[in-house]
DNA sequence: TATTAAAATGACACCTATGTCGTTATTATA
DNA sequence: TATAATAACGACATAGGTGTCATTTTAATA
């Protein structure tokens, strides 16, 4: 006979998990999340649960794949809407600054920072890094270019620092009390490292 | 009567157990970190080792502050070494550069990375963070007395950059595979960064 | 050497999360 | 409407960590 429900009543049930695993997450953190949490915050049997997901890191792991989706769809034709690729690269740190300021941000470090003691979450940070690396070296290669840049050190060198710099940016605003006018001059001062370090060619971009 | 042991006794006795802990963090990392691991790895008593520390919790915050002071100590007078304040903010680079590679430095993390769900922890890493940028900023403000620096922006923000600059370049040697190559690019990325935005007055300093 | 304060021991009862599995409920097909 | 595949349920046995406490050992003093 034929499965018994639906693909969608499949997609819907998955989805409504890892949202109640989301909110778990937010709220207790990553590792002290247990399946029980997760379990009593969607409503649904032990049984129910184990059935799409083995254990919360599975379920971490899938959060973040829609999220990086969600991401990528935010981020798409970037370049190609923007002559200018500084004001590309300024969107980007505006989309970074305004990220949610619910705690997933934070929980995502919390997942992360443990990855050492992780092999697979390893490989999984690694090809995130890259992607993200590769991304920014993407930005600034098209500004060479285009003629726009002039950078004064490696086009990777900078694409890590930057990433380095924002990564470090969220850590912190999560993490210490920064009032908007601290977390506004750290961007000013990430902005600023770029524009020295790219020698962006129009006069026009360096007031903004 | 009088009291059992001697002070030096309890001193060691936990010490040993602080070490012990340590080398328990340094495998399994902070969370995963159970009382019985460090009372095996330590071979002494659940109840001898309960004598001294309630939980992990109180033992990572005494390894903390014992890390302090001898940090404290390697920079000492640091300051009142170097005639050129730039000499002093690398050699301050360079120790962080060369921190010791055990796994510590990413456990640390680890611990502070939750503190936003524990107010104390939190309250200590802030207490550490004012620190630590209280300690760049008296460098930097000392090199614009001496008129070796000519900040172009604030005093506080280019402080707290740094700190997130290094902070960020700690985690990310830890989490990914950067060469040493990669790895000394970053620190020269933080100091070119410095270098053009405090305007360091010297000709001779400029160069390294 | 005898005394005694307190340091150290380890067994114990309690608690909570885990993963499984036999049973029940559900729904797409025949 | 009957049926059969499977989604969903929830009780259960297991495992491991926690904090305590009565007891034993230790070493500074008298």
């Amino acid at each position: 006979m034929a499965p018994k429900v639906s693909k969608e009543h499949i997609n819907q049930r998955r989805a409504d998990i890892l949202e109640a695993a989301k909110q778990v997450f937010c709220k207790k953190g990553f590792e002290p999340t247990t399946m029980k949490d997760v379990v009593d915050a969607s409503g649904m049997s032990r049984g129910g649960v184990y059935q799409y997901f083995p254990n919360t890191e599975e379920m971490m792991r899938a959060i973040l794949e829609d999220g990086m989706i969600e991401f990528n769809h935010h981020l798409s034709n970037l370049l190609s809407r923007h002559e200018q690729v500084w004001h590309a690269i300024n969107e980007y740190i505006d989309l970074h600054k305004n990220a949610p300021s619910d705690h997933f941000g934070i929980v995502t470090y919390e997942y992360f920072v443990t990855c050492w003691r992780n092999h697979e979450r390893r490989n999984y940070l690694q090809h995130r890094y890259s992607f993200g690396i590769n991304y920014f070296i993407q930005f600034i290669q098209t500004g060479v270019d285009r003629g726009q840049f002039k950078p004064l050190q490696p086009v990777s060198v900078i694409a890590k620092f930057m990433m380095n710099v924002l990564d470090g940016l969220l850590l912190e605003q999560s993490l210490v009390n920064l009032n908007d006018q601290e977390k506004e001059d750290q961007y000013d001062a990430l902005r600023f490292y770029l524009r020295t370090v790219l020698q962006i060619n129009d006069k026009r971009m360096q007031k903004e």
